[in-house]
DNA sequence: ATGGTCGGTAACCGA
């Protein structure tokens, strides 16, 4: 089974490129963030005409989560248990007895902002909700756009990064947190190349620098640890022309 | 040198 995340960045926008990379990766499962659509605006005819199933939640103008598949989910269930938020960022499904949760985690704009307040809060109501989750469904991945970077390896520039909005102790805890109820991180179950990233700012030619940030991740319960194969980013869309800021992450699972 | 580039939407906000 081969699960990928990709925040695409306006799915309107960036439907050819996640249609061509459907068809080369073909992922049983591919979970999108800030689609910036509403669910009445979402492409599903293309989406279907490509193979896929989709469930999605989404709002106008900004964030936005869809999950395609190549069999139909069951039991998709939107937003963060008890927590009423008008911020489309949480879809949930369950494919094949493995529940999959797709989260685009606020930017927090920066620290000490409302917006980073804001983060917190909504990582820790996160982590409640998933520690209720993983007593439903052992086998659970929970992947997205965390808005995180977890260690120094996964900054390009840790030294200029450090305090600063995606990498600041705040978050990085909050984020352990997180993963302290069982749950891993699928890139680092392998040896992987030095300097490899996710997400690269627009601005200044980040990506041709190779100036990035790790921030999407693929983070698996015990069970699915075990099964998990293999974890990778595909830099291939990044290259392209008008890509995304962030680059899709795929693991495969022996299930 | 505190900028820079995108996307959405219609003067800027969010990332």
């Amino acid at each position: 089974m081969r699960i990928a995340t990709w925040n695409v960045n306006s799915l309107r926008v960036r439907l050819p490129h996640v249609l061509d990379w459907l068809a080369s990766e073909q992922p049983d499962v591919l979970a999108l963030q800030e689609t910036k659509l509403t669910d009445e605006d979402f492409p599903r005819a293309e989406i279907e005409a490509a193979g896929y199933h989709a469930v999605f939640v989404g709002q106008k103008t900004y964030n936005g989560v869809a999950t395609l598949s190549r069999v139909a989910g069951s039991d998709a269930t939107p937003g963060i248990a008890g927590f009423d938020d008008p911020q489309k960022r949480v879809l949930a499904a369950t494919y094949d007895g493995v529940r999959v949760v797709n989260v685009y985690v606020p930017n927090g704009e920066s620290v000490g902002s409302d917006k980073f307040a804001y983060k917190l809060d909504w990582l820790e109501r996160l982590r409640a909700h998933l520690r209720d989750e993983l007593r439903r469904h052992p086998r659970l991945v929970l992947l997205g756009d965390f808005n995180i970077a977890p260690e120094e390896r996964d900054v390009h520039d840790p030294a200029a990064w450090d305090g600063k909005v995606l990498f600041s102790g705040p978050e990085r805890q909050a984020l352990r947190h997180l993963m302290d109820i069982g749950l891993h991180d699928t890139f680092r179950l392998f040896e992987q190349a030095e300097r490899q990233y996710t997400w690269w700012d627009y601005r200044m030619n980040a990506f041709r620098r190779k100036l990035g940030l790790r921030i999407d991740h693929i983070l698996a319960s015990d069970e699915m640890r075990s099964a998990c194969r293999s974890c990778r980013i595909d830099l291939e869309p990044r290259r392209r022309e008008r890509p995304s800021d962030h680059a899709p992450v795929l693991a495969e699972f022996a299930l």
